[in-house]
DNA sequence: GCATTGATGTGATATAGGTCACAAGTTTTC
DNA sequence: GAAAACTTGTGACCTATATCACATCAATGC
């Protein structure tokens, strides 16, 4: 599983063995069962995670109740919820398991002292949040000036593997839609 | 106006005189006038701009030619495309001028040196860019979650300043409503 | 292996917000 | 300082999408 972690930061910057032992030792291991929750609204949120088995969502629950899915992370995919990691702050969003899963995680110390001992590690950081702000710019633009229909169709061409792994319900409350509205879609 | 990015910079990380020097020999500086076009759709980017003076927009225009503003920039924000910046690819988007502006502008070549000379630059933009993320995760919860009202309202208490310095027209595309709809909501 | 829970489809109905059209005001511009 | 170009408000009407309510079917838990 390791290799997974390894691929993904040499996608950006190389890596020497010791150099890659390094990042590893910063990071620890958890393993979580379908449905089990690893950031709860309200609570701290001591860690971000690279998934490296598994598929799992954040999402926020409205003042109406109403739950919305941010972000889902499968395999090779970071989670956290930003927020509260890096301000320090109690969760205003929850994680969790949508399959038995398994993650490196690390505390904001410890990407900070790997970040130090390793300087590329901050170049890639610096490039997976750069690349984050792009995707997340393009949904907001997506949000605002396509359809439901259209929403739909770009997220199975951006994300076609999770389409199979995920229920509509869940697509639907990803893409700011209803159910039913996503259903008759699907012709 | 060197105060500005000074300042900026060293809420996050401190300077000395001759860091900031540097940091600035990095830098051009850039005047433009009212409806001037910094960014053009189908055009290179070669700068990220901070804005010492003035207002800016970055807007999309969808196929069916409506525009949606993804960003406003005042004094002390940063503003590209980002997908065109730092992918080098074309602008999807355009950037222009709501009032006279002067920036303070650089290459990605530029900053990557800088960042190499300067470490804790490096520290510095992973910073700003992990901010806009959290804005930006903040936004799409807004667009899914909340009506046209509470996203207007929710506007003015961020951006209380701006209130004041744009037409309610541009609030509105940048809310992702009508410009009716926003005028019938302020009674 | 049965019972509970979740996923999906679909009809009927409601509604927030969009679109179009026009009328004043208000800024810009030269 | 008159003309042109924006900005804002408001009425009338339209439509995409939400909501509610069932019915099936599939998956999961004990």
């Amino acid at each position: 599983m390791e290799e997974i972690l390894r691929r993904q930061i040499e996608k950006i910057v190389p890596l020497t063995d010791d150099e890659f032992q390094l990042v590893l030792s910063h990071f620890s291991v958890g393993k979580y069962k379908k449905h089990q929750y690893i950031v709860q609204q309200e609570n701290p949120v001591p860690y971000v995670h690279f998934v490296v088995k598994g598929l799992l969502k954040s999402f926020y629950i409205d003042k109406s109740g109403k739950s919305h899915i941010l972000q889902f992370a499968m395999e090779d995919w970071w989670i956290t919820d930003n927020q509260g990691f890096y301000n320090n702050q109690n969760a205003t969003l929850n994680i969790d398991c949508l399959e038995d899963a398994q993650t490196y995680y690390i505390t904001l110390d410890d990407r900070e002292k790997l970040c130090a001992e390793l300087q590329k590690m901050e170049f890639f950081f610096l490039q997976k949040m750069t690349a984050g702000n792009i995707a997340l710019q393009n949904r907001i633009l997506s949000l605002m000036s396509k359809n439901s229909e259209e929403r739909y169709t770009q997220f199975i061409q951006l994300y076609p593997d999770l389409i199979h792994r995920i229920p509509k319900t869940l697509i639907a409350s990803y893409l700011g839609i209803s159910r039913e509205t996503l259903s008759r879609l699907s012709h």
